[in-house]
DNA sequence: CCTACCGATCGGTAGG
DNA sequence: CCTACCGATCGGTAGG
């Protein structure tokens, strides 16, 4: 009983223990950003002591690389699943709307920790992992909408599919307002559906070139600098 | 010669090295990240050393405080001024899409250091001056639309002001990829017209109830793994 | 506004 | 996989 501690799990064999860490990696990295969490953290969480991460990864870094490839991954084989279902542009694209959040995947941290955190070859090896993972099949919906003609001329007022693609995750990150941030589910979905909708459709009323007369008495009128910006 | 280094700028009187202090800060923190810049990187780029920031500032987390809100009273000025102004609702929205960026006003890195890096008084001292300077300005834009019936009601697929502006916020951080990422003016201009006319008129084709026969013949069809996903 | 310096924490290594 | 420890860097202070 006076040694042998045995701090979180056995780890008995082969590659749980690196399977926790990358777990672990992923929840801490994805939630605070790769330089807010020091590499304690992440063995603390783990029930591990410091230097034992390094028997699994060579660095911090590589740690990373390998967190987010294997998350991209699956990521990836949840989108195609999603992409390669029948059904309306809008419906795909509702799935895959509630179907990342659902991922803990932060695209704006992975975003910006690629871009900032890591050095020349992991930004080009997982640029190339975001882009095959996330974009491109989101990408395959988008270009599936502009081959039916059901989507906009890219050249006339439309967006190409991988910019289109960048619209929507970019419109997936933040909702409304820092009060009411639970996490709820319904929530992401009820965010995710209109998310979709204005993408699809716009906010503006379809045919008002003459002021349409969609004005609905139930939206009361918005005084600026009460309502509005109270 | 031996002595009086005189590092950059004189500094000679009133608030001038405080103002070149919150112009530098201003510059790494929105480049960099809260976390990612040191107090003797602010110094540097100032012609100081370290301690001496401490002259003008408490601590890192006062001196960014203050950066931010001298910022965002900046950035609120230019967005009222273009508020004020007559003009349809879009023609509004594409100047404010069009001088956000211009402003080096990250939005996206300011949200996460609000979120992340600063204690719970200053994340609601900068949350307030946020909404007050940026979000306020632009939702009265949105809910002028609204009243005058040009948006769709919130309650019937469209989104409420301040939803609308986070949308918007939220489109114009990001340009379509990686590789062509020239700050160029012009095609920061581009894209803030882009993100405006997608988000006020959808990518959809207008009314594609019935399978629209706006196909295009210059759009030439996508094949999946290649274009769009290479 | 500078020099000198502090304790804390970081990523990573030695050696078993 | 642990204990012990390293140099580097961090934000901040002392004292003038």
């Amino acid at each position: 009983m006076a040694r042998t501690k045995r701090r979180h799990s056995p780890a008995e064999d082969g590659g749980e223990t690196r399977r926790t860490i990358l777990r672990e990696a992923h929840r801490l990295f994805m939630e605070l950003g790769y330089r807010a969490v020091s590499t304690r953290q992440i063995a603390d969480a783990c029930g591990l002591t410091q230097p034992a991460l390094y028997h699994h990864f060579a660095d911090k870094q590589d740690l990373y690389v390998a967190m987010l490839r294997d998350n991209l991954d699956t990521v990836q084989g949840g989108l195609e699943r999603i992409v390669r279902r029948d059904g309306d542009i809008g419906e795909r694209l509702r799935q895959v709307a509630r179907y990342l959040p659902a991922t803990r995947s932060d695209m704006g941290q992975m975003f910006h920790d690629i871009d900032h955190e890591v050095g020349v070859e992991a930004r080009r090896t997982l640029g190339e992992a975001f882009h095959h993972g996330v974009v491109a099949p989101i990408a395959a919906i988008f270009a599936d909408g502009l081959q039916r003609g059901l989507l906009r001329d890219p050249r006339h007022g439309g967006a190409d599919p991988v910019t289109a693609t960048y619209l929507l995750l970019s419109m997936l990150r933040y909702a409304p307002a820092g009060e009411d941030r639970q996490t709820t589910a319904s929530n992401h979905a009820r965010h995710a559906d209109t998310v979709v909708d204005v993408l699809l459709h716009g906010l503006a009323v379809p045919n008002s070139s003459h002021r349409g007369e969609q004005h609905d008495e139930n939206w009361k009128g918005v005084d600026l600098h009460d309502d509005v910006i109270g």
